[in-house]
DNA sequence: TGCCATTAGTTGTCTTGTCAACTATTGTTT
DNA sequence: AAACAATAGTTGACAAGACAACTAATGGCA
């Protein structure tokens, strides 16, 4: 589960630095993705900032926020864990997922993500 | 979310109680239902006899054993808790649900709660 | 019978997260 | 411009759980 001693929440936070451009994201958008609060976040940041996997950076435009940009040894780390990260999910996860449950899952899930309640009667009514 | 100051945790611990013959469990059945570890139901027990909901009971035929048992304000709390409880199950949850999606999601979680790997190629292969 | 492995529960220590209160900065209104 | 509200992030105090090491009791077996 934990490659290279990156625990799931670590690899969370290198996905998206790396998917973000410039590698870099304010606390706010971090603590948005993960579903965290944001002291959670600033305590996460710190944790990893200490591993030296990231770092903090000063906005010059806006002396509140700091951004959060992956080092080169965030990305290594990153690209060392991906695959047995990748290979975890197909031994585990999928091991219960035909393509059936699949799209019902993934269907569902974005709903709920996107927080786009039905229309019309439910369940619950 | 917590009606009546009874934590979801605490909910789940007076269903299961509830549900349970004499409203009795062994720390050891609360552990596996709660999905948590026996540490964890021995300071779950702690606050909840703390708060006056359940009591601990010695077994007499094995003295490693303690029985966890509800006690009459438990059983308030629980009855109290519920009508509310079942109410937001069905204002919130239910909300991005609809009969199609609930037995995809029942059939995906009750293969994966019984530990039954689907046969043949699947997704990850 | 005596020893050893197993099992139930507890405890110390640590991790990770929350909330509320705080500081610093920025935006808005009059 | 001055005052007030809103926003970004940090911090203190706390909650809840995990893991490993521990105690006590039980069961199996030579």
């Amino acid at each position: 589960m934990e490659d290279q001693g990156l625990s799931l929440t670590w690899y969370d936070v290198l996905i998206h630095l790396s998917e973000a451009s410039e590698s870099r994201l304010q606390h706010q958008a971090l603590a948005g993705s993960l579903l965290l609060s944001r002291s959670g976040v600033t305590r996460l940041v710190d944790r990893m900032a200490k591993a030296g996997l990231v770092r903090r950076e000063a906005s010059p435009e806006d002396r509140r926020v700091s951004y959060v940009v992956m080092t080169p040894q965030g990305r290594d780390a990153l690209d060392r864990a991906s695959p047995g990260h990748v290979r975890g999910i197909g031994q585990h996860s999928t091991r219960y997922v035909d393509s059936e449950d699949a799209s019902a899952l993934q269907k569902f899930f974005s709903r709920v993500l996107q927080g786009e309640p039905k229309k019309g009667r439910q369940i619950g009514d």
